[in-house]
DNA sequence: ATAACTTTGTTTATAAAATGATCGAAGTTA
DNA sequence: TAACTTCGATCATTTTATAAACAAAGTTAT
């Protein structure tokens, strides 16, 4: 036969390190990504190669086992093509979001599809190595529910709350978990589960790759993905790759001043946005209006709730028209909206996309946010702006990690980042 | 011999179009516009090509005229290399950077080098035909001076003072030039120059490219340009490119809002930075500061001036310790430092150039800009950013402008754009 | 000085890669 | 049914890249 090394195409491939191809391949695995299954002539008009390089470029990944055949397609007027699609028995990709107060972790096929899923609540502020150790059991509590060998987990994508030295996979003076500095994430993991690629990112830049790989930021060059919860931060994408800025801490807009007579942050300033219109704030501010009696309605759920109240609550108090409630949403959002316009001045992004703990709060606060963007912020720059919640709600960090694993999955030789 | 097409190289290369080369030739002009003049075998080792094939792809460049020999370089133990370099007879550049005011116009060679210059005041708000032809007699006039062919102009660099549309060349929804919109001046000037490839890009992106290629920014990744005189602008650069947005006017900072209770833009909205801390904003206090007392060296100086002051007086005022001057400064200094405050915790960049035509304000200005961010902006963000003049001083915009156009001298196949 | 080694750049034989043309298989449409 | 399409494989041919050999022009150690 003329392909001797067919025979020993199926060897192992080394550990430690992502699936490696040359350009002609990731060409062809790129087309399959975005494509989902699609036939060799489909693949040479893609990439304007001839029918025989084509044809054999695909020999050789079907060889290698990274593509399959999945059956016929239907016929464009001749010859039914034969679809081919990216192995789904090639492994798993792990997603891992670590809040602040919580674990979430999937399991996925190297199509992104998710098989598994666990969260649970856990205190970011314990030493990294106890913290990640409870991951590595969730994964492998995932895995084996799956019936995956942990050699079979070929990627594992893990946000966190903080910057990232993306390069190296650890954090950078990380304000809500100081223990962190300079841990290093991602050989903690690499160590764990030697066959896997392991990719550490901002738990937002990670919102925003999944809102760019599987919602409604395909395709779109320039957006913002700001999540607001306990605290306040975004994901920038420009010119359509994520933007860490020059030590990783990009997109922190949580320290930004909205108002210099306001009250004294975590951070030591005044008046930062993150402590005037985050969920603390909004708790807060429903508390003190429980409290002086602008709302009794609030005072109600905060009695039956024992003393507190929850983002959630003042959600409820809204859908019930309730005033204090309204005005309290408003003002998050004017104020989160006044810092986007700036943002937007500067950026000229064509969407901004909504997520985070908060988002689940009906449309009052989106509407306030859209307003004072579009009340301060040059009109050129907001008439073909779009402000909307993600689609992803609270999967977003998940999908945007599995997202970030299956960008690694394949990596072209040479370039062992630059790929998102 | 072996190479008969070596007879019909030189033939001419079609007008209204860069030159088009493949990728490899593409990737020795890129060398070579890096080093300077460079040996066959330095590109063979910045390519990682074969010596064989960098010789080849070399002798077709020389062959097109677009590479020549010269002369012998040191030797490193052995035998001399021959030096190549990028052809400086192929033709010329023009940089044009159109200004509210004025126009300034340069003479290049293909390496860049500055061989004739003009500028001159004229008004922005003159029909688009009547400015651009005037503009036109000036490209002409320093190409005679130089003894310079029309068709020898190989590219012309704009830069305008407002947003563009890049890839037509158009602005869009120009604020200080209304009549200029949809005029279509990457057009006119192909029209008038027929054998040039005419590219137009807003002034402060053409700033920031020229500090990218020429001043300090070269081999920064992620910068912000800001350019302060009448106006204020930015120029963007994310992941070493220039940050467009998704229609062309990222980094329109000047109507971003400081005060709600400032006073009125010409935007139409209250206190943005521009109306408070730009030339004009600046003149105005000083001319206010002159007739209520508080600086009798203003005064003296409005008084010898014809009742006017400009901000250049108000420099000199600082020189001479004039405290009233001196505040102005400072108050203009920190709300501009105040807004970058807020871009540098968003953008994360490593360098912020100042540019523009009040930066020959000596350090009053800088030092007040950095105080405010640093007290603003996240400590992670501040550590290793460095906040400088630009330079490059009123050269940056014709020295982007010459950039933009070598940028696009040599275009690489079916990439007509994205090269910057 | 002279011999031995280096670096540079060309040439040439060889290997690798891509292509166009051709062909058979499997369809659809007139 | 016949004529036309599309899909994919094969193969001879052309294009492209390479390694090895070589000549030219130096440098350095002896």
């Amino acid at each position: 036969m003329a392909h001797p090394e067919k025979s020993d195409a199926k060897q192992a491939r080394p550990l430690h390190a992502p699936i490696l191809m040359n350009g002609a391949e990731a060409e062809v695995i790129r087309a399959l990504r975005r494509q989902g299954k699609i036939s060799r002539a489909e693949i040479s008009n893609i990439t304007g190669w001839s029918k025989a390089k084509t044809s054999q470029e695909v020999r050789s990944l079907v060889g290698k086992g990274y593509l399959v055949d999945v059956g016929e397609g239907v016929s464009q007027g001749g010859r039914k093509p034969r679809l081919l699609r990216i192995n789904d028995q090639l492994g798993y990709l792990v997603g891992l979001d670590i809040g602040a107060t919580s674990i979430d972790v999937v399991l996925a096929d190297v199509g992104g599809k998710v098989l598994q899923r666990r969260s649970e609540l856990a205190d970011v502020r314990q030493p990294p190595d106890v913290f990640l150790n409870r991951c590595s059991e969730l994964i492998l509590d995932i895995a084996t529910a799956q019936g995956c060998r942990p050699d079979q987990i070929l990627g594992i994508g893990v946000g966190v709350p903080g910057p990232v030295d993306f390069a190296r996979g650890v954090l950078v003076a990380p304000p809500l978990m100081p223990d962190w500095e300079n841990f290093l994430i991602r050989d903690f993991f690499q160590h764990t589960f030697p066959a896997a690629y392991v990719v550490v990112d901002n738990d937002v830049n990670i919102m925003a790759l999944g809102e760019q790989r599987a919602g409604d930021g395909i395709e779109v060059d320039h957006f913002i993905f700001i999540k607001i919860g306990t605290g306040i931060g975004s994901g920038i994408v420009s010119n359509g790759k994520i933007h860490r800025g020059s030590i990783g801490c990009a997109g922190d807009i949580g320290h930004i001043c909205v108002d210099k007579q306001g009250p004294i942050c975590r951070c030591g300033n005044t008046g930062c946005l993150e402590a005037m219109a985050a969920g603390p704030a909004i708790t807060e501010k429903a508390m003190l209006a429980a409290k002086n009696g602008s709302s009794p309605l609030l005072r109600q759920m905060m009695d039956a709730n024992g003393g507190v109240l929850c983002p959630e609550d003042v959600n409820a108090a809204c859908r019930e028209g309730d005033q204090a409630a309204l005005e309290i949403i408003r003002a998050s959002g004017q104020m989160i909206g006044d810092v986007l316009a700036s943002l937007v001045n500067f950026f000229n992004p064509s969407h901004i996309f909504v997520g985070g703990g908060i988002t689940n709060f009906g449309n009052h606060l989106l509407v306030s946010i859209r307003r004072a963007v579009l009340r301060r912020s040059l009109p050129l720059a907001t008439t073909h702006l779009s402000i909307n919640f993600s689609r992803m709600g609270p999967e977003a960090g998940v999908t945007g990690a599995v997202a970030l694993a299956r960008e690694y999955l394949f990596v072209v030789e040479d370039y062992p980042f630059g790929t998102v």
